[in-house]
RNA sequence: GAUCCCGUAGCUCAGUCGGUAGAGCACUUGACUUUUAAUCAAGGAGUCAUGGGUUCGAGUCCCAUCGGGAUCACCA
């Protein structure tokens, strides 16, 4: 274990100790957001000069510690939520209720020159000085009570009344920090320690999580849309003896009661199939595939792929689907519903109508090559000009096929 | 699968010609009652990915292995 580490069993025991149960089952009623808070706090200024709080007086917020800045007998920190962050404000005078198990630290000796406007008090704080200052770590879940404000820089707080622990955390967290200008320091960007630690990456660059709503609205916008044309959703076997319906080397299990091989499946699509010749119109599956090949930041050995399937349909019909689902799903992923995507320099329009072409004019309109009046042997010609890789069983449809998905799909 | 690059403190990184292992943040101790990359003072923290080689001496040079990244090929 690192220091770190140790040091935070040794603040967990400690906790303990003084009979704060550091991860406490009973329920902490949140009743406000970060965000929330700091979108909608209002207060008044009085004629007298005097501010008003007019909202958010008595909240409950749970959430992550992410930031201490200690000044003095004031504390602030940042706290993290499901929304978003917000400061805290503690003060010490707010935590001067004894603790059982925690006697006498050292008496406050500078109460020489108290003023009026900050009354020094000679009590001890405990709660302060040893739980919250000394037994709080980056990355503990704490629930807070107390009531918004703002603070004289500006920033909307909440000055917290009530601190509860609500589940110590044992590991310390990257910490990142963003400056005035907005440079980020010390910014969790290695790839692999993003993948394989999603819920550290989520949590330090929380902007990513727009990733994973993006991806539930996507599929919410699909599935509403293929419902609304009256097919069904349907589950069909992931566990297959003969992994069909595509071509790619599948991982092999085996079922011991029946001491049979098994596939995790390279496709749904036979079993998709199967279901409209038993007589349903329109079939679909979110299906997660397997393949076990090579792999990089766009090939996952574990996928997701949708596929449908319909009854007595042609593929002009298919066209206009296509089309309505995409802008749909272009739409739903925008706040203000827009349909175009960035991606780079380009900006792609998703509404319909999209222009129609073959695949044979596509291929004539980009390569200036006539595969209507070629025969095999222009075809291989072709090729071989253009570097495509062909080898001698493909016939013409075949190398048409590799002309289209050379020299069409890449442009 | 091919080529190139990378692996040093919890995080982000520096480390010159081969000569005692460095910085900021994080952490520890202290000061500070509206701070915000808080600040100030002091301190602790490392099997330099792993194994081998060259050398008086290797984080540094060479070889191998492992892990990762980028580009290309293939696939979705």
């Amino acid at each position: 274990m690192t220091e770190q580490e140790l040091l935070r069993r040794e603040s967990l025991q400690k906790l303990r100790e003084l009979g704060i149960e550091p991860y406490p089952a009973e329920m902490f009623d949140v009743t406000a957001h970060a965000t929330d808070i700091v979108t909608n706090y209002r207060e008044e200024v009085l004629e007298d000069g005097t501010k008003n709080r007019l909202n958010y007086q008595s909240v409950a917020l749970a959430g992550r510690i992410m930031a201490t800045r200690e000044a003095g007998k004031a504390m602030f920190m940042n706290l993290q939520d499901s929304s978003g962050r917000i400061q805290l404000y503690l003060r010490r005078d707010d935590f001067v209720e004894p603790i059982d198990g925690l006697t006498a630290s050292q008496p406050i000796n500078k109460s020489d020159g108290v003023t009026a406007s900050h009354p020094v008090t000679t009590t001890e704080a405990p709660m302060f000085d040893t739980v919250i200052k000394k037994l709080l770590d980056l990355g503990d879940y704490v629930g807070v009570k107390g009531f918004a404000f703002r603070t004289k820089t500006g920033e909307v707080s909440v000055h917290v009344q009530e601190f509860k622990f609500l589940a110590k955390s044992l590991r310390p967290l990257p910490v990142v920090k963003k400056d005035a200008e907005g440079h980020i320091y010390d910014a969790f960007t290695d790839p692999e320690q993003r993948y394989r630690m999603r819920y550290v990456d989520l949590t330090v660059n929380p902007e990513f999580k727009q990733v994973f709503l993006k991806r539930s609205k996507m599929i919410r916008t699909i599935r509403n849309y293929l419902d609304e044309l009256g097919m069904l959703e349907v589950e069909t076997p992931i566990l297959q003896p003969i992994h069909g319906g595509a071509a790619a080397r599948p991982f092999k299990t085996h079922h011991n009661t029946l001491d049979m091989t098994l596939y995790l499946r390279i496709a749904n699509e036979l079993y998709l199939k199967r279901l409209i010749v038993a007589g349903f119109d329109g079939v679909y599956e979110f299906a997660k595939m397997f393949r076990n090949e090579g792999m990089d930041r766009t090939h996952n050995p574990e996928f997701t792929a949708l596929e449908f399937y319909v009854a007595y349909k042609d593929y002009n019909w298919l066209m206009e689907v296509t089309e309505i689902l995409l802008e749909r799903v272009a739409r739903a992923i925008h706040e203000e519903g827009a349909s175009t995507v960035q991606v780079g320099d380009h900006t792609i329009e998703f509404a319909g109508p999209y222009r129609r072409l073959t695949m044979f004019d596509a291929i004539h309109q980009y390569t200036g090559l006539n595969v209507e009046t070629a025969d095999e042997a222009d075809l291989r010609n072709y090729c071989r000009q253009n570097h495509i890789e062909i080898d001698a069983s493909m016939g013409k449809a075949k190398l048409i096929d590799e002309i289209f998905g050379e020299k069409w799909k890449n442009t």
